[in-house]
RNA sequence: GGCGCCAUCGUCUAGCGGCCCAGGACGUCGCCCUCUCAAGGCGAAGAUCGCGGGUUCGAAUCCCGCUGGCGCUACCA
């Protein structure tokens, strides 16, 4: 069958690193939208192949945070589908084959070289102002060689022999012909040597074996697409369609990042904004919508939504006016409805259950819970420097050590141990005490100096909302001086 | 640095050779409404269409160059 003709099948494929990201929204959503107006499939891989960066709760929230948003999928590893497992950690038997395959037609090589000597031969290059790619050593190794090493039980990487000379060319369905010279592509790995395939060998792979159509990913991709195609080719597969979406932005007009923008889409939940906003807001970056519409539902987006009328510079994601259009759909809102979605998320029970705890032994009156705790129910807290100010610290020290608890905090798992130890660690390094530490936090995440026990709040409040809080902070405090 | 992608108000965008000395939305400012604040209504400021060359009777729209921004340049995706 013709690629024209094939079904459309298109997937999303998010990697559990983390909390959900606010670009996996984004490309999810248009990849939806294709399947929809296609009579497609639209798929959900997960890609969890990074040993390292591997976060066990992470699969889950992706799972939770796109059905929030509506954007249902139509196979996927929890509801399953003809082309499983959909779960690239289950499939590593079909990504070794394929690597034995591309190893016996001579189209990759394994590569022994340890980290230590290939950094120093960037560092080399670099020096030499040749650009960073590996130099082939081992593709010198004879047979003999190889077996010696592999039988010596030498760690070992499979690499993609890229053919010198040669030129890629392909389509990008929105940009028209891309070519790349072979000069500039390097020999990538495709094996990593805990045995798992990297990103270009298990997305090829898959791709094919899922029958995917169409690839709509975004930008960052074009570089690696080449390796791709080489991939396809080396196999004797035909390549999807390509379509690479622009790359949503900060404020600066750099990749979209969780230190310069909230970007977990568990943030955004939690911090109260709606489902139909989001993915209206979504919609409006990129200008795939007619343009005299500002407010659109998703089935309205399948139905209008063009994919060559997508505009190809990276929209700045737009904080300002995000929260504006979630007013429009708050505001639209029958009172009943509205009173729903706050005894769902602000005012949820399961979240009132774990604050009552932390203001019971503080009260004398029912009402003053309210005060307690209205910090874990505040969009934003703003302690004027005579709260946040440690008496020995200057403005400079602390907001330093603020970022540094930023930092420290988001390489944290959400727990009471890891917390205290993370805290403590930070007052050793800052050379500040504990106590001035734990209050400074304190100030942060309550506006105040006295509040519930800290870490336990901090527990409920959650991680993404407690990470804005000090990421608005800090923005808000440069911004004074 | 190399390679690639991109380029209209601060931001999201409309525009696809004449209707544009560029339209809408967010944001900003002002006025109205109003017990306050929002919301809402009205209005204003805000883009020599990044710059320079072409093509054309005519260019924001087509072509080339430059500049700038961004991405990639990992045993991360």
């Amino acid at each position: 069958m013709s690629p024209d003709a094939a079904p459309v099948r298109v997937r999303i494929a998010p990697s559990p690193t983390g909390d959900p990201h606010v670009g996996t929204a984004y490309i999810a959503l248009l990849n939806y939208l294709f399947a929809r107006q296609r009579g497609g499939r639209f798929i959900l891989r997960i890609e969890d192949t990074d040993r390292t960066r591997f976060v066990g709760t992470s699969e889950q929230m992706i799972y939770d945070s796109l059905r929030w948003l509506g954007l249902a999928w139509d196979e996927g590893p929890d509801v399953g589908g003809a082309y499983g497992p959909y779960r690239q950690s289950e499939r590593t038997e079909l990504y070794r084959q394929a690597v034995d395959q591309l190893l016996h037609a001579g189209q990759a090589y394994r590569c022994f070289c340890t980290p230590e000597r290939l950094e120093a031969m960037r560092q080399q290059q670099a020096a030499a102002h040749q650009p960073p790619r590996y130099d082939r050593t081992c593709l010198q190794l004879t047979p003999a060689e190889v077996q010696a090493r592999l039988a010596g039980q030498h760690p070992y990487v499979v690499r993609l022999m890229v053919p010198q000379p040669g030129e890629t060319v392909f389509r990008d369905e929105l940009r028209g012909e891309i070519r790349f010279d072979h000069a500039n592509v390097d020999d990538q790995v495709l094996l990593k040597s805990d045995g798992y395939p990297t990103y270009h060998l298990a997305n090829v792979v898959d791709d094919h074996a899922m029958e995917i159509s169409d690839v709509i990913r975004a930008e960052e991709w074009i570089s690696s697409t080449p390796k791709h195609v080489l991939l396809y080719g080396a196999f004797g597969w035909t390549a999807p369609r390509f379509w690479h979406m622009p790359l949503l932005r900060n404020p600066d007009k750099s990749k979209i990042s969780k230190r310069k923008n909230p970007v977990s889409l568990v943030y955004y939940r939690q911090a109260g904004f709606l489902p139909q906003a989001m993915i209206n807001f979504l919609g409006l970056l990129g200008g795939g919508m007619p343009a005299d519409l500002e407010k659109f539902t998703l089935d309205e987006m399948t139905e209008k939504f063009q994919f060559e009328r997508i505009s190809l510079g990276g929209p700045v994601f737009d904080l300002e006016k995000l929260r504006w259009l979630n007013g429009v759909y708050l505001r639209a809102l029958p009172p009943e409805e509205l009173l729903n979605e706050l005894r769902t998320t602000v005012f949820g029970q399961p979240y009132l259950r774990q604050i009552v705890p932390l203001v019971q032994e503080r009260i004398e009156t029912l009402a003053q819970a309210a005060d307690l705790a209205d910090f874990l129910f505040r969009d934003e807290v703003a302690p004027p420097p005579e709260v946040y100010l440690p008496k020995k610290r200057t403005r400079e020290e602390t907001l330093k050590a603020g970022a540094e608890l930023l930092a420290a905090l988001e390489a944290a798992e959400w727990s009471h141990a890891e917390l205290e130890a993370e805290l403590r660690r930070l007052a050793d390094k800052l050379g500040w005490t504990a106590k001035e530490v734990f209050m400074l936090f304190r100030a942060i995440l309550t506006g105040k100096t006295a509040s519930p026990p800290l870490l336990e709040s901090a527990l409920v409040f959650g991680k993404a909302r407690t990470l804005d809080r000090l990421r608005r902070f800090l923005e808000r405090e440069k911004a004074r001086r």
